[in-house]
DNA sequence: TTGTAGGCGTTATCAA
DNA sequence: TTGATAACGCCTACAA
């Protein structure tokens, strides 16, 4: 329909020249045993032509993409966004082009990209595993052609595979900690409907701190649910209709803990005199609901880095940078107003 | 190093059911001459060896590589997060795959990434300009390719490639008159410390507004600044100093806006009685904050769609999606508490 | 320092 | 319905 350009190949510049195609190639990829002259020429004649190299071509040929996939649950998060920002940052620099996908949480939907991302012949693989997914057969093929692939946050423990994650049951009982020996003793907490493995880490986090003091485990105060902040404020009522009220909410996530937080003081709760909140993830609302909400902090940012740099690492072959095979990044409680009772 | 497992090509398959090469590729690809029979024994083989089609052979032979290129200023908000996440939903219903990149708002890096872009043939690009931008020369080679480009929110006027956007002149006007009519007369504008289309648009419908309600432009009452949150409370000392108060704030952003409103509440200014606040985007702090934030809305994720729609048309030679060249996404006014003076 | 030739894994054309 | 063959554009032994 238009008038196109043709493609300038590199045969297009070596007949031009009166050279063969090796060494223009050769000139092009600073190859050392090319006369500078000719080189120059080469390098002249590329741009005059608006020669531009097809990274098709040579992949196939040098079997390298210089693609690393990444697959994640859903971008649609502030969290997520921060990682795949951090991963781009070291990517980028390594010379790397990356692809992205998101499972919406659906594992066939993952079997499904993993194929497609090995289909591509992505150099490595990135991946924070759907919520639902239970085991990584799926990413069996690039273990056994020894495509290096790193997971992060939601992690699957692999020989080959490292992951990248934080100390969840860890935060999760620090936070609990806290709570207690603020005066809390009937403990709400709210996680997710159906217990992933990060869920269940913090679960048990938070089960063990009340064991560690003499708190008894009860059941009725765990309250299961989505995650998003309007699954927060249904919550909330469920807590306003307990019979005996807590003391406190521990909500796995601070959408969740914000919704809660501002349905329970809509409904004339003091927080964090009557009811003390606390979150996880330190989004950037914690620090803009009132009162500010304590939660755990972890920089999405860094973990991205960390497992990108990991893998650049693997496909270097410096496989030193992980001693064991999982990389537990620090994470902070922070704590503000929304738990503080005691000053 | 490791005992990695052989790939598997369609010769294998060939020489195993002892037929050609060009039958199996047949076979696989649901050629319709090929005999069922044939057919079902080559895809049958092929799952038993372990086959997995190589795309780079494919994609440099078919001259396509099913990727599609995207290049945003900073992926590291939730704004970014929502249109790609609208993009890939398009995408991977129409079998593409997505390579994103980000400019860091450098307009080198920019040009760099367009670049690798065009090299990794891409079969499209979608591109939100970094912050400096201010031509497209980098990406003529696209055109003259004819490889279709569609630009979104940060956009470019381009004969061949449309841009989806929302009519900033427009909104800003919208929140200015809004603002107007509760009676403010005194209105902060905070934008960007260097105005770019965008922000430009926004400032020229702030003035506008008042143009048409008699009340003079004032120099003094703009503030120009980055567009974080601290910088928003920057915003809002810079106000408190002002020799006469202000009564509103309208901010570029939420974020802006949202630090401005905090720290002006901080310092005993009543919101809205004493200076009401506006921002722009509605990010989830515009509803989290208190008083709840006047702003603007307009979906993210459906600006990915839709641009992503426009561009899979033109991919599929359906130009007739775009009329014009410029689709204007719908925005809307969203008023809340920060600005509701009377009743 | 340069050229020749072959192949990376597919697909498209043509002939059988 | 199938097979032989040639390309896609690049890289790399090997030879000159």
């Amino acid at each position: 329909m238009n008038i196109l350009e043709k493609e300038i190949t590199i045969y297009d510049i070596a007949r031009k020249l009166n050279i063969s195609a090796a060494t223009v190639s050769r000139g092009l990829m600073n190859h050392p045993s090319v006369n500078v002259n000719t080189k120059q020429r080469i390098v002249e004649t590329a741009d005059q032509m608006g020669y531009r190299s097809n990274h098709l071509a040579s992949n196939l040929r040098k079997k390298r993409s210089n693609i690393i996939g990444i697959i994640v649950g859903n971008l649609n998060s502030s969290f997520m966004s921060n990682i795949i920002s951090g991963v781009d940052s070291v990517l980028s620099k390594a010379n790397y082009n990356l692809i992205i996908s998101q499972s919406l949480d659906n594992i066939d939907k993952e079997v499904n990209i993993a194929q497609a991302m090995y289909n591509n012949r992505v150099d490595g693989l990135l991946v924070s595993l759907a919520y639902d997914t239970e085991n990584a057969e799926h990413f069996e093929s690039f273990v056994k052609r020894g495509i290096p692939l790193v997971y992060f946050d939601r992690t699957f423990p692999h020989e080959q595979c490292p992951g990248v994650a934080i100390d969840n049951v860890k935060a999760a009982y620090d936070v609990t900690q806290h709570l207690i020996e603020q005066g809390c003793k009937r403990i709400v907490h709210v996680t997710a409907y159906r217990l992933s493995a990060v869920a269940l880490d913090r679960f048990n986090g938070y089960k063990q701190a009340l064991l560690d003091n003499n708190i008894p485990f009860d059941e009725s105060l765990i309250i299961y649910t989505h995650l998003g902040m309007q699954d927060g404020e249904k919550a909330a009522h469920q807590i306003l209709n307990m019979p005996e009220r807590p003391d406190a909410v521990f909500a796995i996530n601070d959408a969740c803990a914000v919704g809660c937080l501002l349905e329970l003081k809509k409904h004339g709760i003091n927080i964090p005199e009557d009811i003390a909140v606390a979150g996880f993830n330190n989004d950037r609302e914690a620090s803009i609901v009132e009162p500010n909400l304590t939660t755990v902090n972890y920089k999405g940012y860094e973990m991205g880095e960390v497992a990108a740099q990991i893998l650049v690492d693997r496909l270097n072959n410096v496989t030193d940078t992980v001693t064991d095979n999982k990389l537990i990044l620090k994470s902070d409680l922070i704590i503000r107003e929304s738990s503080l009772r005691k000053k």
